[in-house]
RNA sequence: GGGUAGGUGGUCGAGUGGUUAAAGGCACCGGACUGUAAAUUCGGCGCGCGAAAGCGCUACGCAGGUUCGAAUCCUGCCCUGCCCA
């Protein structure tokens, strides 16, 4: 009850803004009129998980109700993560020890940790139930869903019609996942918007065991740098919360123009209106695509990264792209010289080609420079310099530097 | 348990005995172009050796077999869909 200051209206216009669902409204507003100071919770896959700027839009309305002083629970499903992964292909995935849950959670939280003030949120492990329940409330549970319920969610029901295997176990998750809301008596749970049958079924589980049941919002799903599908690592269009300011400037140059407001609103958080009027600008033209997706990106950067970052993350991205230049020097990370025989060989040394065959046609290409100069073949010697740029198409370069005289070693 | 259809490169998907390192799409990488790393367009896209022509190796669920030669045929096994029980 931190915010007195504001009226329960405005809180309620502001945590649902963006939303895709509210289940409910009124019950939201309800309960923060009430003064409760409600539980909310976000469950999260203790697997390797690699934040990008789609997970940042759910995390950033979590943050929301961290600074209305709400109770705000992270519940890590580090039970869940043991059994395997329910969102189809990946057969059964190797379980992971308690030793790589906690790895994961350190490597989660620095990244969460860019949106979520982490100081102010508690931390929850669905073990602490999950591992207890016994065969007779299990059963108990499962009797309270129908398979046509489960066939009713999505994926599911794409699976199914299309003939690709739904493991039993799965239908376990939706049902572990709501069991875990009625365990802590959530009032809100949040989650991207394909989660919303898992978190109705939360609601459902709740009111059967006699609780109020929770509010659930989901927040929409955003769409990778290709406009299209949603941001996810293994589609390759993720723009990730730790990446240095220059991928993630470039990252976000490289998305559509049309998705530019979506972005505005989804991930540097705009108003709605703003959004909406850099839609309309740009559909009239009487703003530049390029100008405002620059405007845009360095926005976003900066949120991660600062602004000084931001800024420098432009004038790189101005450079090399639009001018075509080398970076500046100072400002690039410096790689240990290596007694390479070619420059195929530095290629490959420096990641821009798998293999030497793969430097080969790279260099055949006209892709490869070395300081200002265009390479013309992979097996020309590396030179004996002591600071030298190697440059793999427009956007990767590596600064060899003879003799480091700090560790200052950047991959 | 019975029947039936399948398992191909990062992915989708052709391919039924040699000319298949395996069509085509997507993804990805490079060039050009542009206001962007968008769009478009051209090219590339298993690994190694060689200046090159080329040579070798690895690859079509797994293990064997037939054959001069197999992703393609045979046997066994594993996995998956569908129908029936």
């Amino acid at each position: 009850m931190s915010a007195q200051s504001v009226t329960a209206a405005e809180q309620v216009e502001r945590l649902t803004e963006g939303c895709d669902h509210v289940e409910t409204r009124a019950e939201l507003q309800q309960r923060i009129a009430s003064g409760e100071r409600l539980t909310v919770k976000l469950g999260i896959d203790p697997t390797g998980s690699f934040l990008h700027l789609g997970h940042a839009v759910v995390l950033h309305k979590l943050q929301q109700f961290v600074e209305y002083g709400h109770r705000v629970i992270l519940l890590i499903g580090d039970f869940t993560a043991r059994i395997g992964d329910p969102t189809g292909r990946n057969d059964s995935r190797p379980r992971l020890t308690d030793e790589e849950i906690a790895a994961n959670m350190r490597d989660y939280r620095e990244q969460a940790g860019t949106v979520l003030d982490l100081e102010r949120v508690e931390i929850a492990y669905n073990s602490t139930w999950l591992a207890a329940l016994t065969m007779p409330e299990l059963i108990a549970l499962m009797a309270q869903t129908t398979v046509a319920q489960m066939l009713a969610r999505n994926d599911f029901a794409q699976r199914y019609a299309s003939g690709t295997p739904i493991a039993l176990h799965e239908f376990l998750y939706p049902i572990a996942q709501a069991y875990d809301s009625v365990a802590m008596r959530a009032g809100v749970e949040l989650g991207g918007s394909d989660q919303l049958f898992n978190l109705l079924l939360g609601r459902e589980y709740q009111e059967r065991s006699g609780q109020p049941r929770q509010i659930c919002l989901t927040t929409p799903i955003l769409e990778g740098t290709d406009g299209v599908v949603r941001m996810g690592k293994s589609r390759g269009n993720y723009i990730g919360l730790t990446e240095t300011p220059e991928q993630q400037f470039g990252k976000l140059m490289s998305i559509p123009d049309s998705i530019v407001p979506r972005y505005a609103l989804l991930a540097a958080f705009r108003a709605e209106r703003e959004a909406e009027a850099l839609a309309a600008g740009l559909r009239d033209a009487s703003l530049h695509p390029m100008a405002e997706k620059k405007k845009l990106a360095e926005e976003i950067v900066a949120r991660y990264h600062g602004h000084d970052a931001a800024a420098r993350a432009r004038e790189h991205f101005e450079a090399t792209v639009q001018r075509g230049e080398l970076p500046a020097k100072a400002l690039m990370p410096k790689t240990p010289m290596e007694a390479f025989k070619t420059i195929g060989e530095a290629l490959v040394a420096a990641g821009f080609a798998q293999s030497k065959r793969d430097a080969e046609r790279l260099v055949a290409q006209g892709g490869v420079r070395l300081g200002d100069a265009v390479v013309k073949d992979a097996r020309q010697p590396w030179p004996d310099e002591d600071d030298i740029v190697l440059a793999a198409g427009k956007h990767r370069f590596k600064r060899f530097v003879r003799e480091l005289t700090s560790s200052q070693e950047t991959s």
